[in-house]
DNA sequence: AGTATTATTAGGAATTATTCCTATTAAAGT
DNA sequence: ACTTTAATAGGAATAATTCCTAATAATACT
């Protein structure tokens, strides 16, 4: 998915396309990391230094809600990052590095937890907490 | 799990037993929801009306740290469990309410993405988000 | 291009779950 | 019983997020 992808939506969708929004959207298209909403304040501020945390706060929530950013929960702060597919979220009890994998079988899991629950299904999130890569030799 | 077991293990490892610690494991022994601390501390005190909300965070994050309960984020709020073998928690985005699911694909995807990666993996978290069988009626 | 409409924004205050602090209490080893 | 010190109660502090509102600017319509 690229920036004007998104931004097409969003206008189709009746939204208004803002600097802060394509600075926000653009950001997360182009970045690995999975940052915080802070995070992306830090990094979209050096651009546009007058963009407030609230509008970041409201443009991440206005993207999960579209699906067009996903968002996980990780120690008590929301990590936001464009891919958007059922994937694995390895997250590092350390540093915080999160690293994405995909793996096939989790559409296997939601369409048998699909057929054996009485929920309907919106949304999946797989996470697997350990010690990345740099991290790991601190801890054994 | 009952309640004595983890009272022993806690004892072994030279914690002491107090009235308050009893009372938060027993309860999350025997319920089937997945209550907050909050809940916890509500549910407590009805029985050691004394028993503060910080004794309660201060249990709930011994238990975890020694894997007698399981702790997963739900909008911005921890929920335990004392169900500690790898599940899928069916949460309601609706109501709150979380179902645990068994799932031995859970350990394939486990091992196979601890050979794939170079994470050390140390915790598994697979939450499935959608509506229950109440609430799903509401939302179509 | 100019104007009107109203969604969006900036900035800060309010909220809320959780952690921190510390004098007091009580579990457990002797 | 006595001693040691881990654990507790209670409230203050913290931190991520949401809420509030006047000002701004994106879009639709002339």
């Amino acid at each position: 998915m690229h920036t004007e992808q998104i931004v097409t939506i969003l206008r189709n969708e009746g939204h208004r396309v803002t600097p802060q929004r394509i600075a926000i959207i653009d950001y997360l298209i182009h970045t690995e990391d999975h940052p915080s909403a802070e995070n992306v304040h830090a990094i979209v501020k050096k651009r546009y230094p007058m963009v407030s945390l609230s509008t970041v706060y409201k443009t991440l929530d206005l993207l999960r809600q579209k699906k067009l950013v996903n968002e996980i929960e990780v120690e008590g702060e929301a990590r936001f990052d464009a891919h958007v597919d059922d994937h694995i979220n390895l997250v590092c009890l350390s540093c915080g590095k999160i690293e994405d994998i995909d793996e096939n079988l989790l559409k296997n899991i939601q369409s048998k937890v699909a057929k054996r629950s009485e929920y309907v299904i919106i949304k999946a999130s797989f996470e697997l907490h350990g010690y990345c890569n740099k991290c790991k030799s601190k801890y054994q």
